[in-house]
DNA sequence: GCAAAAATGGGTTGTCCAGTCCAGAAAGAG
DNA sequence: CTCTTTCTGGACTGGACAACCCATTTTTGC
């Protein structure tokens, strides 16, 4: 058996990778409106401007697009995300991190909450393929997290183990994005970093002064 | 025309309101289980060992049901952790908060998440009255939480702000309860809760030593 | 150019499920 | 005892939706 085999076994060509990459596209977003169960195949059809059977040409099931769609939504996040995450070596970074994740909240009306977590608990209890995907998403997530905690503290700057902090930091994250979608303010992903932030500040000391 | 109406404005008898009951417990275990739009009526109706009507003579939709669902799961989860929260006005008191939490997902082997939380989101974006009676029941929660955090700071040995404090832990413990479903570690929980509770910490002094 | 492979359009099907209806049994009021 | 209200059982319907099929057009490899 060839364990290399592509999800999507046929060969694409460039007009049909288009279109599948429109379906995509269509399938992220109308799951991320509406939810993977309310966001219908005939939906996603009319969405992505394409007819009929198309779907059925690019994936073997719901289940298949479902897969492509946490793919598309863990790149797009870190995409997204990769300026922010090239600075969290430093408290002004984190802290501009912050900042930014708040107000793009605030600018969506705390609509939506996040992209990878919101599939995650939609499909974590009965779908284990796509539980799994949600999950190597997060490890990606994380590990992105993780460079700059861990330069901060090889460089000497930050007491603690990094990879706890980066988890912890990403996982307040997601607390803070649901509880902000839940209740429509921002605050609680605005309080949810700030502590976490303050737990940081608090184990940071500067290298060069050595200071306090 | 009668304004107050009740939600089910019809009068139970003793045995009414218990097969009423019935029908509500086995819902909640259902759309716990499955998410709301997995668990069927049939599915409920069969769980709650009551046949055909019966779902429609106490409920008027599947959303009359699912409002009293919600209400239900925040009775159940503050009624279930009073005991913890009612320590919550110490340090260990919210060391054996943590630890009970922690305890419980890996006794569930970290599946399921939070009763409340996993409705939330499956709820958010498309089912505002639901969404509302979420927010709600997370206020309750908030509100109990607050009120140890409060105490203690009212004894002057917390430094900060106890509300936001209060709601910080209550983000984070969701964060921690999503992450550790999506994961099945025990770990993302451990890790924000460690944090924050790192963070009380820090902000802690004994009000009769006045020590530190 | 010309076969082979890929892409597209749209119709069809079978199933599942929320919500309806009605008739009969049990419980309560007087 | 009897009349009214509530409770229960089970059959039914109408719509929605994932998945299938095939005929036609476009693209690609030679």
């Amino acid at each position: 058996m060839d364990m290399t085999a592509e999800v999507t076994p046929r060969r694409l060509t460039r007009k049909g990778a288009q279109t599948r990459q429109r379906i995509v596209a269509a399938a992220a977003s109308l799951m991320y409106e509406r939810g993977v169960l309310e966001a219908t195949l005939e939906d996603v059809r009319a969405a992505a401007g394409v007819s009929g059977s198309q779907v059925y040409h690019y994936f073997d099931s719901k289940q298949e697009l479902l897969l492509a769609v946490i793919e598309h939504q863990t790149d797009a996040v870190l995409e997204q995300q990769s300026p922010l995450h090239a600075r969290l070596d430093s408290l002004a970074g984190l802290r501009a991190w912050r900042d930014a994740l708040v107000e793009y909240q605030r600018r969506l009306q705390c609509r939506g909450g996040c992209p990878i977590g919101s599939l995650g608990s939609e499909v974590a209890e009965n779908n284990p393929e796509a539980r799994l995907a949600v999950a190597s998403g997060f490890l990606r997530w994380e590990a992105a997290i993780r460079d700059g905690i861990t330069a901060m503290h090889a460089r000497g700057e930050l007491e603690g183990d990094p990879d706890d902090l980066a988890l912890a930091l990403l996982t307040a994250l997601q607390g803070g994005l649901l509880m902000t979608q839940i209740t429509r303010t921002v605050r609680p992903l605005e309080i949810v970093l700030d502590a976490m932030l303050s737990l940081v500040a608090s184990r940071i000391h500067d290298a060069r002064a050595t200071a306090e």
